[in-house]
DNA sequence: GTTGACATGTAACAAGTTACATGATTGA
DNA sequence: TCAATCATGTAACTTGTTACATGTCAAC
């Protein structure tokens, strides 16, 4: 599991309320972690149960805004550091391509057109996102990595939808 | 979700056991999907229940073979090419990669060189396969393009351990 | 005969999603 | 005042993992 570790991740980046956290995995982490504020906000409060978070201040309509204690911030730093990643995780995109070369050379060539746009337009996000960013910036590595393993596949994927 | 789409196409290269499918999960598909036998067999029989596959054979150690039925086969394929991939699924090794940069600068190398000697592994694995598959096997461009990824990853960690 | 691979299953639990439910504040 | 966004929570359900449990067959 790790939701845990990622919203711990996300408040050592900055203090935040159970609403912002959500936002963060649709906007930056969208791509890598999807999580819903129904699992956000009990995660928190385990999270304060542990003394890993704590609240540190209260908005207008009844936000809450949770920072890392100390035994946070430490626990964050030894998952990073002392766990080992888990490997191979599901990857529904993965198993497609790998599936497609079951289908027939019509279908085949739809599917990989399909993902050759979707690349295609994930690409222009993330020059658009480069463009904004200062690349001094630790976020802007990850996003040129994210960009050059687009080229990558996006090259495979017109090979493969212009084979047969 | 889409264990089950997993299983049908599994299915669909070959009639298989539940052990069998188990062993792909960790072999042929290791890095994609990692699915428990206990988690297959109640599916194989949820195939079988809503008529997508059935059990062509017995062996001899009580072990069923399933292949997939005609309606197996067009589910497989309606999955593939009309229903639009789950995009923007968990990813530890992103989430990793972007909370590494809130490391300091020992324990980000650390993670970093680990991270190199996993993905150079990774690659001799690639490498050894791709030299025992028949280059026109369809599989063999899969593991071709897990090759030009794992370059791509693995000079961007280089950079990224010898930064500073 | 005993070890290891083959082979299948269930039960208890953990994690994640969908749907339900409510309310406050801001700006048009 | 109405709509959009901010903001939090719970309940029911689905999916996935770990642990338990059992039995067969082949090779040594």
């Amino acid at each position: 599991m790790s939701l845990r570790h990622a919203v711990l991740g996300l408040l050592a980046r900055r203090p935040s309320t159970g609403y912002e956290l959500a936002r963060m995995f649709d906007l930056s982490l969208r791509s890598a972690w999807h999580a819903k504020h129904s699992q956000i906000y009990p995660e928190l409060a385990k999270l304060e149960e542990l003394g890993w978070a704590e609240v540190v201040s209260r908005g207008p309509r009844g936000s809450k805004t949770y920072a890392l204690t100390d035994a946070g911030h430490s626990e964050l730093r030894r998952w990073l550091v002392e766990v080992p990643p888990d490997r191979g995780q599901r990857n529904e995109g993965a198993v497609r391509l790998f599936l497609g070369q079951l289908l027939g050379p019509e279908d085949r060539r739809a599917v990989f057109e399909r993902d050759v746009a979707y690349v295609e337009q994930e690409e222009a996000e993330l020059r658009a996102l480069r463009d904004d960013l200062d690349p001094d910036e630790p976020f802007a590595a990850q996003v040129d990595l994210g960009l050059r393993i687009n080229a990558v596949l996006l090259e495979w994927l017109r090979e493969q939808a212009s084979r047969d």
